[in-house]
DNA sequence: TTAATTCACAACCAGATGGTTTACGAGCGG
DNA sequence: CCGCTCGTAAACCATCTGGTTGTGAATTAA
């Protein structure tokens, strides 16, 4: 699970670390702060910081220890490509298909007229 | 790790699940199919399917034994609909932060030119 | 300078995950 | 009816993951 893409995707899947990128989403803030709504521990929210900035999808700021994270919008673009891309092809199969049941329905409509 | 969402981000964050995906948006195909071009067993496949399937990115049409793998296009919504919520989100924020730079800096040239 | 706070790292634990092998049920072709 | 193939289920194993606690470094406050 070395590509950037898996990456994205298995950070995304966690519901507190999508809440995280929710919230800076709004605006950056420190690992505390972030911390604070949960009830979990403040290293627990440190690691899924640590997985999100893996994925790039976060960025630390800053030189000082206590440094904001802020949301880099970047990385988001790879996964929406990613998935787009391939509903859009099975949305156009299922047209096609539609066009074909069509095409069926109008040539068994004609042998029945005939 | 029981909502849609969750789901839907994992399932995708494995490279195997999304070369199904990808081979599945250009047709239908059986478990056996699906299964050949890789050197996993066809359990393994089986299985990914089943994580697909769960996710509901992935439907069993037909009634037969051997029945095709089939694309389900809805549940990619979701997935984009939240990303692209967000990142927008982030980025106007980016925005609104080089307005209020633009502006700094007008301010710091009209207190300049005084 | 000293004390308190913030946060990251390491070790550890329980549960999930991806793979295997084995066993088994369900449809087809003889 | 009898195999044969296709697919799934179960048991098992190694690794990953999300959480904990403890420790320690760096920064801020007194």
């Amino acid at each position: 699970m070395t590509d950037r893409l898996s990456k994205v995707f298995a950070a995304l899947a966690d519901p507190t670390r999508r809440d995280l990128v929710a919230r800076l989403s709004v605006g950056d803030a420190t690992v505390g702060q972030l911390a604070a709504p949960y009830d979990v521990s403040v290293q627990a929210v440190s690691k899924h910081i640590k997985v999100l900035a893996d994925a790039g999808l976060v960025r630390r700021d800053g030189t000082s220890h206590r440094r904001p994270v802020s949301l880099d919008p970047e990385v988001f673009d790879m996964a929406t490509a990613w998935i787009e891309r391939y509903r859009r092809r099975a949305e156009e199969r299922y047209q096609r298909l539609d066009t074909v049941l069509a095409e069926m329905n109008d040539v068994r409509e004609e042998g029945a007229a005939s």
